[in-house]
DNA sequence: ACAATTACCTGTATGC
DNA sequence: TGCATACAGGTAATTG
């Protein structure tokens, strides 16, 4: 489940691999991947033009081209973006392959089609998907603990509904959501308005602590997880929570607890997030 | 206006 | 062994 974590390295891992490449061929395996146009206009749009840059928006990952467009591409559940060299079979859950020059290829694989991939003009590549509504970047500067207790005061939604909203914060899923506020304490069903401000500054202090983990991790790979260099990341090794129903809890040792909060599977400590 | 639920998807795990 | 079912969850669309 690619997250801020995930996304950001899948860019750094692309960026010196595919910036100044010029897309040759583009080919299209599921037309459903493309959101905003037919294949064949996609595959006209995109010919010959040059990647400049490679950028990201909480989960969304914009590639800028050089004939005013950009790629705006979401992973969602299983997507994987990975440069390869020339040649090779496609696989079955390739949906887009991008022929660059100099040989090599950027596949877009993704086995639930759940991926999203929208070209639009580069002035307006906000218009794509969610993207024109996405709330701020975590790690940015501008999130400050004053702007995240904005955030918490007029809610009275669970607290980890509020951290999976991207309207609200952008790039966290239900990994990190899970590590954070296990790290903070906090139990997941717990108002957002109803917290104090220890609890509230133990959250933000976990929002960075946590994505940036997963940044020096380079990524959490339960199973589909890859960067754009095919390698796992690691941080999977480091939950304390996620995926660790019935177990222990390394803290204090009582067994973790799943239950569902915002429609998503949920674990938490009992005795540490009451 | 806001919150909860369903649709989109398929590989994996589970139950009988 | 084979088949049916539940589950995984990010986002858009729908319902309450």
């Amino acid at each position: 489940m690619p997250e801020l974590p995930e996304v950001e390295t899948t860019r750094k891992s692309l960026l010196p691999l595919v910036r100044g490449r010029t897309i040759e061929t583009v080919e299209v395996f599921y037309d459903g991947v493309i959101k905003n146009m037919p294949a064949l206009e996609f595959c006209q749009t995109l010919t010959g033009q040059r990647i400049e840059d490679v950028n990201r928006r909480g989960k969304y990952l914009l590639f800028h081209l050089s004939g005013g467009y950009s790629l705006v591409v979401h992973l969602r559940m299983t997507g994987q973006l990975v440069f390869l060299g020339p040649g090779g079979l496609p696989g079955p859950n390739a949906r887009l392959v991008f022929f660059l020059s100099g040989g090599g290829q950027l596949r877009f694989m993704d086995t639930r089609k759940l991926g999203t991939v929208h070209l639009v003009p580069t002035g307006c590549w906000k218009q794509a998907g969610g993207l024109a509504e996405l709330g701020p970047e975590p790690l940015e500067e501008g999130f400050t603990l004053e702007a995240f207790v904005g955030l918490l005061k007029n809610s009275k939604c669970a607290v980890k509904s509020l951290l999976l909203d991207q309207r609200r914060i952008a790039g966290i899923g239900n990994i990190y959501a899970d590590e954070i506020l296990f790290a903070a304490g906090i139990n997941p069903r717990r108002p957002a308005n109803g917290l104090d401000p220890v609890e509230r500054e133990r959250i933000y202090n976990a929002i960075r602590d946590k994505l940036g983990q997963g940044l020096q991790h380079r990524g959490t790979t339960i199973r589909d997880y890859v960067d754009g260099k095919g390698e796992r990341g690691d941080f999977q090794e480091h939950l304390q929570v996620y995926s660790r129903a019935g177990k222990l809890c390394q803290r204090c040792g009582a067994t973790l607890v799943k239950c569902v909060v915002a429609g998503r599977g949920t674990v938490f400590c009992p005795r540490c997030q009451r």
